[in-house]
DNA sequence: TGTACATCAGTGAACGCGCGTTCACTGATGTAC
DNA sequence: TGTACATCAGTGAACGCGCGTTCACTGATGTAC
């Protein structure tokens, strides 16, 4: 019973606390206004948390548990390539609709401390690149995927949550998504549900043959005409 | 006479700022404290900054100044690919040789409001893509790329700043920065000096070649098999 | 079953500090007559 | 040239507020005899 109402409290307090980021940002997160907000008294907040530091680390910590909620709803499929694509859109989702939640877990950078949720995110992400890598669909190694998958999918997000409403380019998630997924697995419709694996061709013959410039190739002479001849065809194709 | 004097304080309180703010981060940027630095009383910096977030955009600006002085030290050349390349190796640089400076100007992030710094530093980067464009390097809309550079450049650089020196991937921005301008240019060497472009156009083909996986294409059978033995051979050729 | 005691989540009120900021003043420099 | 005045970058000292935190206490619950 004493256990229960005192994880009722907790609760408390961490909601008020949500709501006061959620609101004013994490500048508003003063232990008074969180106090004053969840209808308790300074002691016991510090009862529970400790001292301010323990408070906030428990909200970030319940951003996160909503953070996991969402994306544990999203079931791991026998195509982690897929999942890949789809843990990306769950993670910007996230943190346009959680901004001040996403800013205090991944925008909060101290020079050499990793926030504790990024940690987390970066293992739970390095085990679906695992998966990946397992099933043969990985073209890096399995650290270097990750750390770029994070590196992307967070700056990507920051920088939509900072742009101006109405300056938001509402592509630019799925473009680098696909531009990221698609460098480092070799997942043939790696461009996602939406877009067209033909698409994805046509992208890719035109990169190959921009790639190609004038290089010596181990090709002949006339094969290199004929492919670069293909993959125009391949380019026009979408 | 007097104005000189005047700037001069008005230096000495931005390089005690800054001094603070390079050896405890924003959190250690107080009037007081950048007044007993400075050696100067607290009205003298409320007449120069007029209050505190007077002060902390003077010190913004006073590192994005340093940023420009690190990039203008590198002149525009004809081939804007790759000013884009060494601008985005600019970038990084930047933010891991003064790790405070780059968090408060970029990492500072509120839903909304894109810090100055940022907003100044895209209309630079647009310059330079928007001069890729017209030299028909662009595979995307100026606009497009632009976001698409900056946010993957800053995801990339926080990413840097807040990895434990021990963990920090070295080869992140580099893997990062080519994929990004390859799959946003048409330039043949996008992989940048120090990698050959006999390596881009072997990344290419495998990536076009997994790409073209079961998908039917314009191209009949026996040219899409030669298609894709020569696809290996170049993806082997490296 | 009743009583004495331990535990502990909570309250009410305050402490002391560092903060951003401002008031009243000084003293040097430039300027009009 | 000398004097009176305006300007203004600076000083010294304080104001008041909100902050994180803690002290002393209450009252409800659980427990031993």
């Amino acid at each position: 019973m004493s256990g229960e109402r005192t994880s009722a409290t907790r609760e408390r307090v961490l909601v008020a606390a949500a709501g006061l980021l959620a609101s004013g940002g994490s500048e508003a997160l003063s232990t008074r206004a969180v106090c004053a907000e969840a209808g308790v008294q300074a002691p016991t907040l510090y009862r529970i948390f400790g001292d301010k530091d323990g408070l906030l680390d428990a909200v970030a910590g319940y951003g996160f548990e909503r953070y996991l909620a969402e994306k544990h709803a999203m079931a791991p499929t026998e195509d982690p390539v897929a999942d890949l694509r789809r843990g990306w859109d769950t993670h910007v989702d996230f943190g346009l609709t959680h901004p001040a939640f996403y800013v205090l877990m991944y925008g909060t950078v101290r020079p050499g401390r990793r926030p504790p949720a990024a940690e987390d995110a970066l293992a739970m992400l390095s085990a679906t690149v695992e998966r990946a890598a397992r099933a043969g669909r990985l073209r890096v190694p399995v650290d270097a995927a990750a750390q770029t998958i994070q590196a992307t999918c967070v700056g990507v997000t920051l920088a939509l949550i900072s742009a101006p409403a109405d300056t938001r380019d509402v592509g630019l998630s799925a473009r680098v998504r696909v531009t990221v997924l698609t460098s480092l697995t070799t997942c043939p419709d790696a461009t996602g549900p939406h877009d067209s694996a033909d698409a994805a061709v046509a992208v890719h013959a035109l990169t190959l043959n921009a790639a190609l410039g004038e290089q010596p190739t181990p090709l002949s002479r006339p094969e290199t005409a004929l492919l670069r001849e293909w993959l125009e065809r391949l380019a026009a194709s979408r």
